[in-house]
DNA sequence: GCCCTATACCGAGTATTATCGATTTGTATG
DNA sequence: CATACAAATCGATAATACTCGGTATAGGGC
């Protein structure tokens, strides 16, 4: 680990702190595994899109299939469901088939609360 | 609003249900104001980037400047301060500068929320 | 079987983001 | 005010994401 460490890097920390050894260490110990970043990332990537956002808007009160989403939404069919694909490959919502309709509905409560808190923080920021 | 509904909607709307209409309109209550989904966008999208969610996973425990994030990223310097930028942005961190050094801290507890609200939900999806 | 409809998938064009070397700006210190 | 250094910005290239027409798949009714 202390050999990847670039000298400038190091010249910087001898600067800053009576033990840049010790410093280097505990800067280190702030990084979580990649596959965990990665996960938590994924949720966030497919929270980041206006149409997928109204989705989710959408789906607080109840499941609604396909065809609803798209008259919510007003756009292009093929639009609609690329969007639907990304939120179930994130793990954001499940699905029902009922005949010829899909069904579409939050899957965690915990997806409603992650938009009730980036909204309140979008809004005292703003 | 009526008017922007296309044909192919109504005969949907018409063959799932006994008042369309009604169902039109229900539907259409659904969709939140444009600069709020916008507002909750920004906050998602500066959260969807790896960089940016390590720099605020090692903002936990208190600030840090910008060149010991650089230390904790192990990234070139104009990465690493486009990213800050990013999230300063965003309003996820403030920054306070000390002589030569901006030292960088989680703006609101809620950010530290919503890290740890999309990690529990991508594991339990994993 | 055929036809109609809901929705999923493909792929090419477009738009947005990320990366990072080079340069500039701000802040000390001699 | 010259030098050194932290950090911000610029700008060109690369990578990624979005859009949406066209097409394929699948279910239900005749």
């Amino acid at each position: 680990m202390a050999d990847s460490v670039p000298k400038s890097t190091r010249q910087t920390l001898d600067r800053l702190y009576d033990d840049p050894e010790d410093r280097l260490k505990s800067l280190f110990g702030l990084t979580p595994d990649d596959t965990e970043i990665e996960a938590t990332r994924t949720v966030f990537k497919a929270l980041s899109n206006e149409y997928r956002i109204r989705i989710l808007e959408a789906l607080r009160d109840g499941e609604l299939c396909a065809c609803e989403i798209q008259v919510v939404l007003d756009a292009p069919q093929s639009t609609v469901a690329s969007h639907l694909r990304e939120l179930k490959d994130a793990g954001l919502v499940n699905t029902r088939r009922q005949g010829k309709w899909t069904y579409y509905r939050i899957g965690d409560t915990a997806v409603l609360q992650l938009l009730d808190i980036a909204d309140a923080l979008a809004e005292e920021t703003a």
